[in-house]
DNA sequence: CAGATATGTGTACTCAGTATATATTAAAAC
DNA sequence: GTTTTAATATATACTGAGTACACATATCTG
């Protein structure tokens, strides 16, 4: 977070944070498809317009931070410690980020509206599907470049994909787990068993691939 | 096909016929997201509401055959041959689709026009994304079916989603692979052998769960 | 302080999708 | 064969997201 300091940056960030509450409140009580632009402007005591200007589509006011996803994304496969296999360095950062309980992974009372938010609206989890697909692309340039590849090797697709899909199913078990649980640890181990799965098949897809 | 006698359901037929043909003409000559509702409903010779009436969105228009490849994947599982597991089933209907050339797996000049009007559209893009989560949701329940889980059984889920996510880069390797070479022998070989690969890795990951 | 620039906002528009009412036409019932 | 009944086509009028453009105002820079 670098915190400007020029008084037009703060003003800026301080508007996208009145829209982004409000909306995310609203869409949280009603459900996305039951809140209107001009509501979350009112909500937000600004115009109809400034909240086009800091958010492009009624979507990216709820999914706002899907580039800290990216830049973990980059980074772990990016500056993984010597020695470490990419593939195995994303394995490694689903276990990191569970046990940091970093947000992307977090199974709470949090996470428990927020699913079912996203659940409720066919435009939210089109956003959601179509931001799983950009991490895959991300992922899989990042692969193709550790292992020396081009940007879109097919070997590298496939472990996008397939890494992309076990996250996804993984995550989803575990919010289940947690809703029928209760339990925070339950639901991480469900995530990580499942995680660790899928990572074992994608090694044995990925068995002719070296270094990968 | 089952081409009804009566009049009424063959004019039904018709008229949506004239529609979808309309409109996949001028998607694919124009781009989806420059073709209005009312010049598809002028092409095809009927009022904008008939239009919605039998393709509620628009996008519905260009995909108008998913239908065909839920009945494949269900009918897959559901009357497998004897002895033969599940995900074997997945895996055979895989080769059998591309050795009796369906449509479905189809790569040809015909294909090589639809996918970048596919690519070239997020609302498109959207909905391929969201048939293929409706895809894996089917396979997940048909899979869990078969070997007497719950229909939301986690391994399951993973198999599908791993499935779906190895079938989807597949068929993209696929098609960039006859759009290099011209040649529907070698498009077919990158298919099948992503596919084969994929499902290696699946079963590796699902080495745990007995007769999936 | 003056000019350049980022930001906020109003007006007017396009287009997808919905609700509702009505006309027409084929099917079914008698 | 005439009368009901139901499916289909279509018009009108609406909602709401997103865009284009113009303009005002606040902030930064020289």
């Amino acid at each position: 977070m670098p915190e400007p300091s020029d008084r037009r940056s703060r003003k800026r960030l301080a508007t996208s944070k009145a829209i982004s509450d409000a909306a995310t409140r609203l869409f949280m009580e009603r459900g996305f498809d039951h809140v209107t632009v001009d509501e979350i402007a009112e909500a937000a005591d600004v115009g109809r317009m400034t909240v086009f200007n800091h958010f492009p589509r009624k979507e990216d006011m709820f999914f706002d931070r899907d580039e800290e996803g990216r830049e973990m994304l980059r980074a772990a496969v990016g500056q993984r410690a010597a020695g470490v296999a990419p593939l195995e360095a994303l394995c490694l950062l689903a276990h990191r980020l569970v046990a940091e309980r970093s947000p992307v992974v977090e199974f709470s009372a949090r996470s428990e509206r927020l699913v079912p938010t996203v659940a409720g609206s066919e435009t939210l989890k089109a956003r959601a599907r179509a931001i799983r697909d950009e991490l895959a692309d991300l992922v899989a340039e990042a692969l193709a470049e550790a292992i020396g590849r081009d940007p879109d090797d097919p070997d590298a697709r496939l472990a996008a994909g397939l890494l992309l899909a076990t996250w996804t199913v993984a995550f989803l078990e575990a919010h289940r787990t947690f809703r029928q649980t209760r339990s925070r640890e339950k639901a991480n181990e469900a995530f990580l068993a499942l995680v660790d799965r899928g990572t074992a098949g994608l090694k044995a897809a990925m068995a002719a691939t070296p270094y990968i």
